[in-house]
DNA sequence: ATGGCTCCATACTGGAGA
């Protein structure tokens, strides 16, 4: 006999631009029918996100829009986006949208823009440490509450040699910094799972292609888009995967979606 | 080491991204 269960697919995507991304977005909704979507850099103010377009395909959604930069939103098709914050706590003076979490279908789901942090050193690498450090509070905290956790985006982290073409390129990089890779580390010895690097232990996987000297057709990559989950979700743990081919589509974000799959 | 590309802003140029 099989096990009777059915699936739960999450996915991440930094979109570069919900409005210029708009219609790849809703051509990988309709293609791939997640159940749960986190996009990051909406680029778009509160009043401009694209949520009636969202509406049309069966998604509901959250966000948090920024001018300019930043922003983040979580999407479900067939569950309620229970919202539970739009801001990383432990800094009220903190402005940049960077984190929304809702609770779907049991699970707590934290959506996140961690900041790039170039050039290192500098404020910006300063900023970006203190948000690690305020994501790693967070991160600890939930694991307290009785419900699973996924902490899933675009952590702008390569965790290690193996998530970048030429390493020794990246080694001054905010991205890739000692600082930076130190913290990830510490994310995952509070009891989190790199979801990705669980089922793929060995394979280059890359989430991430510069638009420039034809990074995508060479394969000149970075996996930084992430999936961290709690115990309880990587037992849950089925599949999971990058839709590289949307990278490949014209007009398209430098990044592609992340995804993962779990028994529900 | 640099620049290559793409996006947004009140725009014919600069900042940010990674």
């Amino acid at each position: 006999m099989f096990a009777n269960f059915h699936t739960m697919k999450i996915a991440t995507y930094n979109v570069n631009s919900v409005n210029a991304r708009l219609p790849i977005l809703l051509r990988w909704l309709g293609e791939t029918q997640p159940d749960v979507v986190c996009l990051q850099e909406l680029k778009a103010v509160q009043e401009n996100f694209p949520i009636q377009a969202i509406n049309d395909i069966g998604y509901n959604a959250i966000w948090q829009g920024q001018k300019s930069w930043n922003g983040v939103a979580i999407l479900s098709k067939g569950y309620e986006v229970q919202e539970v914050r739009r801001a990383l706590p432990g800094d009220d003076e903190d402005e940049q949208s960077r984190y929304i979490e809702a609770i779907v279908n049991g699970i707590t789901i934290g959506g996140l823009y961690l900041p790039n942090g170039n050039p290192a050193p500098g404020p910006k690498f300063d900023y970006k440490l203190g948000w690690m450090k305020r994501l790693h509070a967070h991160a600890e905290q939930l694991l307290k509450e009785d419900k699973p956790v996924i902490l899933t985006g675009d952590y702008n982290v390569i965790p290690e040699g193996q998530d970048v073409y030429k390493p020794e390129r990246w080694v001054d990089d905010a991205l890739f910094r000692p600082e930076t890779r130190e913290a990830f580390q510490q994310l995952l010895a509070l009891g989190y799972t790199d979801a990705i690097r669980k089922l793929h232990p060995k394979d280059t996987i890359y989430t991430y292609w510069d638009y420039f000297r034809n990074a995508y057709g060479r394969n000149a990559g970075l996996r930084i888009d992430h999936f961290l989950l709690s115990k309880q979700v990587g037992e849950r743990l089925l599949a999971a995967g990058v839709d590289k081919e949307v990278r490949g589509w014209e007009k398209t974000s430098d990044h592609a979606p992340v995804w993962i799959e779990i028994k529900d």
